[in-house]
DNA sequence: TTGCCGCATTATCATTTGATATAGGAACAA
DNA sequence: TTGTTCCTATATCAAATGATAATGCGGCAA
């Protein structure tokens, strides 16, 4: 669990982002406006809370490296992961502009993060408006994306939702460049997998096994391996490829 | 399953949202711009589909009067609702700006909607940043909404479920002001109930009435009532309430 | 080395939830 | 009136999932 804070090393100019395959880049001028919005970055170790339920922060994320997770405790300490957050995603809107935080997020591993400040955000909309567009789309997007687990939890069978999380994941990777075509090397332990799916951890672990035996899904606590995707994507009755380029801030 | 598409009657100036408790009123300019940007009207009646799955739609809406659903369908017909929609609320971005709709959305009973173009929606943030703004925090609380739904399906109990669910609809009836304290005037089936919390008819059935002679919930085809909001939130574990005033467009 | 801790695994048993079938009431149209 | 259709309600049985407990293994720090 650390925290390192930074003054500004990395340049807009020289965003990893901007080489990012699956990223649409900004243009020149865009640049230019983020170099000033720009706050601050900040690396933080694996198992890291980088949003805390329950607080209030003065600070907007993009993710720069890295993939953490989103997720919301209840008082008795029931969990349930919402989302997993990529390179290119922006985090700190979900919930609301000033209220405390409804939800935490938390690195999978190492990440770094570029730092906005919360207050200025409107300047955003009134001096970019391309850029307040793309922020809408990106919203959009993670609604999307929630759709489609609560449709999973709510409605596939456990081997289905594991193996949808899994097509998702690696659709996820493949869409920001980070990965090519059905492995990925991600860090996620049964129980998280058991808190995103609405699953306990035995019956999780039960039906991890069942994926491998059938050779559908090969889950580690290193890495995700899909032999076949289409015959996955078939299994899972989820057919999402990756799309057009996503925009970031 | 009617749809009435008119041309403009009601001017954005005389906007029943306007006069909507809990909704924020747009200033003299933007109500200007938006009745310029306002394309027509719709009038739909109970069950029809305003938005279809898989097809593409070239309108977004706001809602003016009536509550509908947003669900999604697998191919082989099971359906999960994943949100409602309430007077005020913009439908029709979610998921993609371009591609096929990925969900459906259906009136609950009579509904009329406000009409806008979707191709002219960067016109929006160009010329008024703060509407652009607002559109992001409409976001933000769809997403803060599926955060909340998620946690239930995953990791709420039948019973505790089902009072979130009466819970969050009669929160959001106060939100926009169509409703007074603890009784919501609404049609929804228990088939919907259950496509919404990810349970089966039958269980959602037995819930429905296990919680009803509990008296923590009294759930009719006509209305939910809740005899004590406080007394019931504290049974799901969701102690929302009502917060500032929603914006729209 | 030793001991601790996080994670995966397995077994056994209890509970929740789902599937199927059937019936009754209300609304509605022919 | 009769015959639909939609919705709720109930019963019975089967299947999926959860709870608890115990084991093993690898990493890591004292």
């Amino acid at each position: 669990m650390t925290i390192r804070t930074a003054a500004i090393r990395i340049l807009c100019s020289q965003c990893p982002l901007l080489a990012c395959e699956g990223l649409r880049p900004l243009d020149a001028n865009q640049i230019k406006f983020m170099q000033d919005f720009k706050q601050g970055e900040m690396s933080v170790s694996k198992g890291t809370q980088v949003l805390v339920q329950g607080s209030i922060s003065p600070h907007l994320y993009t993710v720069l490296k890295g993939i953490l997770f989103r997720f919301k405790i209840l008082e008795d300490g029931r969990r349930q992961i919402v989302n997993y957050v990529f390179p290119g995603d922006f985090i700190g809107v979900q919930g609301a502009m000033d209220d405390p935080l409804m939800h935490g997020v938390e690195a999978l591993g190492e990440a770094t993060l570029c730092v906005f400040s919360r207050d200025r955000i409107i300047e955003l909309f009134r001096e970019q408006p391309k850029l307040g567009y793309d922020l809408t789309w990106l919203a959009a997007k993670e609604e999307a994306a929630l759709d489609e687990h609560l449709v999973s939890i709510g409605r596939r069978t456990a081997r289905e939702r594991i193996a949808y999380l899994a097509l998702f994941l690696i659709t996820r990777g493949v869409e920001t460049g980070i990965v090519k075509k059905n492995k990925l090397d991600i860090s996620i332990t049964q129980t998280q997998i058991a808190d995103t799916l609405g699953l306990s951890i035995v019956h999780a672990n039960r039906t991890l096994q069942s994926l491998r035996r059938s050779e559908i899904i090969e889950w580690t606590l290193n890495d995700i391996r899909v032999p076949d995707m289409e015959a996955a994507r078939h299994f899972a009755h989820y057919d999402h490829e990756p799309g057009a380029p996503r925009p970031f801030i």
